[in-house]
DNA sequence: CCATAATCGGACCGTGCGGTCCGGTTACCG
DNA sequence: CGGTAACCGGACCGCACGGTCCGATTATGG
């Protein structure tokens, strides 16, 4: 796909020592750390990033591309699971623990001029929507929500967790679980609002 | 309290101009609009801004305070309510329309450094625990889960609506709605992890 | 081992931000 | 109505960031 040439051998562990220390970065002290602050945490020039990745929100791209591509392929193992709702709930831990502090806002964002982030998206997108629909007519999460109201849910629990101060690292499994009994059937109240159209 | 001086006419009229403008930018643009915009928008020169706030953390602390303070004025007015699990819901409606794009973390840095918005904060907190726990002895929400809990999930559904594009304004009722389902005693199960401490 | 082409890295640039300053203006008070 | 103190606003400053450039360096192929 990209590769005219097989990059040299130092360009290519720059690369990925660059989006390691990246990801690294993003993760502990959100998207607008320095470009400067991510080479030097590489061990490396500024000028080497540039090389590497365009402008800095191609770097992020390519780190969510590599998360989502990722979240795709467990979703799509996910599809074959014998239990609907466990493979739905484990789907959900995979991308708390997988999203960090990206959440779909910076995503959509970066796929708005991104085609193959845009696509890698979509992919995800549907894997959600068919999770979504075996847990319903398995009667694991109730009929009244859709993929597109879990696609929005999806990080909140992670979101939630993060926003204590202090908060140990797998609080977001406690939000999870409750939200996700807000998805089960039992005991289920009448939503107000139409789901949305969008994803 | 701040008041050694009743304030010019004029310089009163810019205060209350200069509020309502970066409350408004602020809603809809987010918190990094440039203090430049918010001046503009108020048809105010960028000098009159820091007259007014020494700084741009300033001005934001200033309308969080308003916002909080409103919240905890409806959090005590709630406390009385006949039914405790439609006033602890209540309340998180105003939370979600109040809070527009603050959520928890923006708060917990702006009081980390401010004493008058630290206390404001607590006393809405304790007011959000007494909800809570007024809820939960009738019976309206589930004894597993804290007044911590519900404080880290309160900006989650307006969170969770404004991720998706396109998304109606109202579309955070049913996010609430669903998390709240997720709160109630029927058909709960067991949480992993313990609740957080801190708040 | 050398020639060469690709890579490296840090000095450098432009921009836009938060914040300061001061001459001109305007509201208050006697 | 005049003196004065407060306020207004925009020119200005320093800084930090994303991004560029080019001389020094290093991996690679013959």
């Amino acid at each position: 796909m990209t590769s005219p040439r097989p990059l040299r051998a130092d360009a290519a562990r720059n690369r990925k020592l660059l989006l390691a220390a990246a990801a690294d970065e993003f993760d502990v002290r959100g998207l607008d750390v320095s470009v400067a602050d991510i080479a030097r945490r590489a061990g490396v020039g500024k000028g080497t990033v540039f090389r590497h990745f365009a402008t800095k929100d191609d770097l992020v791209a390519a780190i969510v591309l590599d998360r989502i591509t990722a979240l795709t392929e467990t979703g799509g193992e996910l599809l074959t699971a014998a239990d609907a709702g466990a493979a739905l709930l484990e789907f959900l831990s995979a991308v708390a623990r997988e999203m960090q502090h990206f959440d779909l806002m910076h995503l959509q964002r970066a796929a708005e001029f991104d085609p193959e982030l845009s696509q890698a998206q979509e992919r995800l997108f549907r894997h959600v929507h068919a999770l979504v629909e075996r847990a319903r007519s398995s009667g694991a999460v109730r009929t009244d929500i859709t993929g597109a109201d879990v696609v929005a849910l999806m990080c909140a629990p992670k979101h939630a967790a993060s926003s204590l101060p202090d908060a140990p690292p797998d609080l977001w499994q406690r939000y999870l679980a409750i939200i996700f009994d807000g998805l089960r059937p039992a005991g289920a109240h009448p939503l107000p609002q139409p789901p949305p159209s969008s994803p």
